[in-house]
DNA sequence: CTCCTTTTGTTGAAAATTCAACATACTTCT
DNA sequence: AGAAGTATGTTGAATTTTCAACAAAAGGAG
C-alpha cells in the first residue's frame, strides 16, 4: 500500500486516468496532487480474480479504478453469482454504500485482470474539514452527478433482466450496447459466462440461443464481438 | 397548478410532509417557504391511474410526493409493465434523470390513488444562481445522499429478481420487507398483480406459490398482509 | 509442440414459467 | 341489497429454462 503523500512521484503517472474520471471533474490538475493528499488517497494492487472489496464488509472507501478491469458482482446461498455491472480504468465503485453511513456491503468487487485501485475514506469526502482544501463541495457535486448515472445505469440493467426469455434480454442487451457504441459492431465486456451472469440466465442456454440468432440471420459474432444486421 | 408565491398560506398544510423528505433534510421549516420560492416549487393533483411523469418525456422536474402514492414503472413493447419502485407520502422521484442533463424519461411514474405532487425544475438546484437563497449546497449534498439511498434499493431489487425461481424471488423479497418492517408480520405495497410485476414474474403463478407456501407452513397472508413463520 | 486448463457449444431430460381461460371472492357504486 | 367491475385463485397445455454431462475449441505454460 502506497502512500502517495511519501511517493507523489507515483501520482503523476495516474493523472492521465483521474482526469477522466468523472468525480475528479473542474478540478485542475495541478490542485489534483494537494487534494489527493487532504483525502488520505491510498493506492493499492491487486492480481486477476483478486477480491477488492468483499461483502459484509463495512462500506467505508470509494474504489477508483486506475488501471485493469473489474466486476461488481453478488453471490447467492446456492452460490449463484450475479454481475451487477463492469469497472474500467477511471470507473469509481461502491460510492454509494459508501456514502451511506455505518452501511455494510452487499456486494464484492472482483479484480478480472491485474489492477491498480485508488481507495478514498469517503468520510474524508463528506465531512467537511475547515482546516482542509476547498474542494469538498465541487467533490460532493461530482459524486452526487456520478450516483445519477450509475442509478441510470441500473434502469437499464432492470430494463435487461425485466424480460422475460433469454432471447428478450440478450436482445435488449445488445441494442443497449449498440446504442451506446453507436454502431451494429461492438465488443462487449464478457465472456460467455459472465454474460448469462448479467443477464441472469443459464450459460448453456444463452449459447444455444446465440446459435439461433446466427443462423437466423439476426446477429453475428465471434466470441465476444458482436454484429447486429 | 397552484404557484405558491401567490398562495403562500397552502404550503403550510404540507410542511409535515417536507420536514419528513430528506431532500430538505437540515433545513429548517421557517427558511422552507422562502427556499421553495426561491425553487420555483409548484404543486399539482392527480386523480388514481393518472400518469404524473411519461415516459420519453424530457427529465427536468424532481418530484416529490406529497400525498398519495405512486409506482415507477417500465411497459415494454409487448406491453408487460415492470414495477420499478413505489412512492410514498414524503418521497422524492426521478432525481437521477433530472440531475442528467437533457436526459429523457425512462420510466413512467402513475399515481396509485390521488396524489398531490410537487415538482421543483432540476436546474433550480444544481445550478446556483448568485442572488438566490443559501442552501444549494445542502440540497446537492440532500440529493447526494438520496441518490446513494436510491442506489442501495436497486441492488435489493436486483438480489430478488436475479433469483431464478417465483419462490425464491418471492421468499427473498418477503425477507427484505420483514427486515424492514424489524418484524414477521408487515404489509406490502402491492396487490397481487403489482407483486408479480415487481418480481418480475407471472401473477398466477405468483398465485400458486403463494398457495404453496402457505401449505407448507412457511408464511400465513391475507391480501397484502403477509407473516413469515 | 504438447499437455493441461479454461471456455464454449451441444444434447436430452426434468423442472418451472408462461399463457389462456375460467371460477370465485371481494369492492364499489347506485 | 344488487349489479358491475376488479382482484385473486385454479387448472392444464405449451413453451422455456435449468441442470448435468460431455464434446469440441481455444488459450496458456512449460
Amino acid at each position: 500500500m502506497l502512500n502517495f503523500q511519501q511517493k507523489e512521484i507515483f501520482l503523476k503517472k495516474y493523472f492521465d486516468v483521474l482526469k477522466k474520471c468523472s468525480l475528479f471533474n473542474g478540478i485542475e490538475e495541478k490542485d489534483l496532487t494537494i487534494m489527493l493528499n487532504c483525502l488520505g488517497a491510498k493506492i493499492d494492487n491487486f492480481d486477476k480474480k483478486y477480491t477488492i472489496f468483499a461483502e459484509g464488509k463495512p462500506a467505508r472507501y470509494i474504489g477508483i479504478l486506475l488501471s485493469g478491469t473489474a466486476q461488481i458482482i453478488q453471490i447467492d446461498y446456492f452460490g449463484n453469482r450475479s454481475i451487477l455491472s463492469t469497472v474500467e480504468a477511471g470507473n469509481s465503485f461502491a460510492e454509494a454504500f459508501a456514502c451511506n453511513d455505518n452501511s455494510i456491503l452487499p456486494i464484492s468487487v472482483i479484480a478480472n485482470e491485474p489492477c491498480e485501485v485508488m481507495f478514498i475514506d469517503s468520510r474524508h469526502i463528506l465531512h467537511t474539514c475547515t482546516n482542509c482544501c476547498g474542494f469538498h463541495q465541487q467533490l460532493i457535486y461530482n459524486l452526487m452527478k456520478e450516483l445519477a448515472i450509475k442509478n441510470i445505469a441500473f434502469h437499464q440493467k432492470i430494463d435487461v433482466t425485466s424480460k422475460r426469455t433469454t432471447r428478450e434480454k440478450l436482445l435488449t442487451y445488445l441494442n443497449h450496447q449498440s446504442k451506446k457504441a453507436n454502431s451494429n459492431r461492438f465488443t462487449i465486456p464478457f465472456d460467455r459466462q459472465s454474460l448469462a451472469d448479467y443477464l441472469e440466465v443459464d450459460r448453456s442456454g444463452l449459447s444455444v440461443e446465440i446459435g439461433k440468432l446466427k443462423k437466423e440471420g439476426v446477429l453475428d459474432s465471434h466470441k465476444n464481438y458482436f454484429e447486429l444486421l
